[in-house]
DNA sequence: AGCACGATTAACT
DNA sequence: GTTAATCGTGCTC
């Protein structure tokens, strides 16, 4: 069985909105402990661009939390919120400068029954999503924030999956933002693959 | 040491 | 549409 080839450093480099945009239709993989191999594509994530960008945690400068941000491009960086909730971001842009791409959904392609386990009772429609939901099934946590995308050793990373067309993308406020200031609030950030494409990526991997 | 809150979710009305 | 759950984090005292 020959894989995709894995998504360079060079890629996780360039702008964080192009990442953002250009991240959907690729594919997450995580390679468990236990030999199963889970993969989704992704169809949803929002961009957070440096400290000056109030929605963004490096808004409030570098902290042990944040830290991974600042680092190079192509690790993961995984926070926990709401007191329950773990979150998936791609790091992006140069060393030094705080920016990341945040993974809100994505379509299971592949250990689809290891996710149900994960995500007991759940329809097949919410294993995977929402940004907490992905992790959850994924079994993403705190020990993959650092995590190198771009390493031989990598058990998390993103494989080229397929192009997506401007004419399949949405884009609009970043979600759940509620406290931050204008203009940030309402920055377009968010990229979606229409409900459509994502019908037509569903009914591909089921066949 | 204490406190308010969050890049959410699920279960309500 | 609203709200409770639940706790690490960063800020204030």
């Amino acid at each position: 069985m020959k894989y995709a080839p894995r998504l360079p450093r060079k890629f996780y480099r360039q702008d964080t909105l192009h990442v953002a945009r250009h991240i959907l239709g690729q594919r997450l993989v995580h390679l468990e402990a236990g030999g199963e191999r889970l993969v989704g594509i992704i169809s949803e994530a929002e961009a957070y661009v440096g400290s000056e960008d109030l929605a963004c945690h490096a808004r409030v400068g570098r902290t042990q939390r944040n830290a991974t941000m600042w680092g190079e491009a192509g690790h993961a960086y995984v926070y926990f919120t709401y007191g329950m909730h773990w979150m998936l971001n791609l790091v992006t842009e140069r060393a030094g400068y705080p920016a990341a791409v945040l993974l809100r959904a994505v379509i299971p392609a592949e250990g689809v029954e290891r996710m149900r386990k994960r995500r007991v009772g759940r329809p097949d429609a919410q294993l995977t999503d929402g940004p907490a939901k992905l992790c959850q099934a994924f079994g993403v946590d705190r020990q993959f924030d650092g995590h190198d995308l771009c390493g031989p050793a990598a058990v998390l990373f993103i494989e080229r999956g397929v192009m997506i067309t401007d004419q399949s993308v949405t884009s609009g406020p970043r979600v759940g933002l509620n406290t931050v200031a204008e203009p940030w609030k309402s920055m377009p950030w968010r990229f979606c693959i229409t409900r459509s494409f994502a019908k037509q990526l569903q009914e591909e991997i089921g066949s």
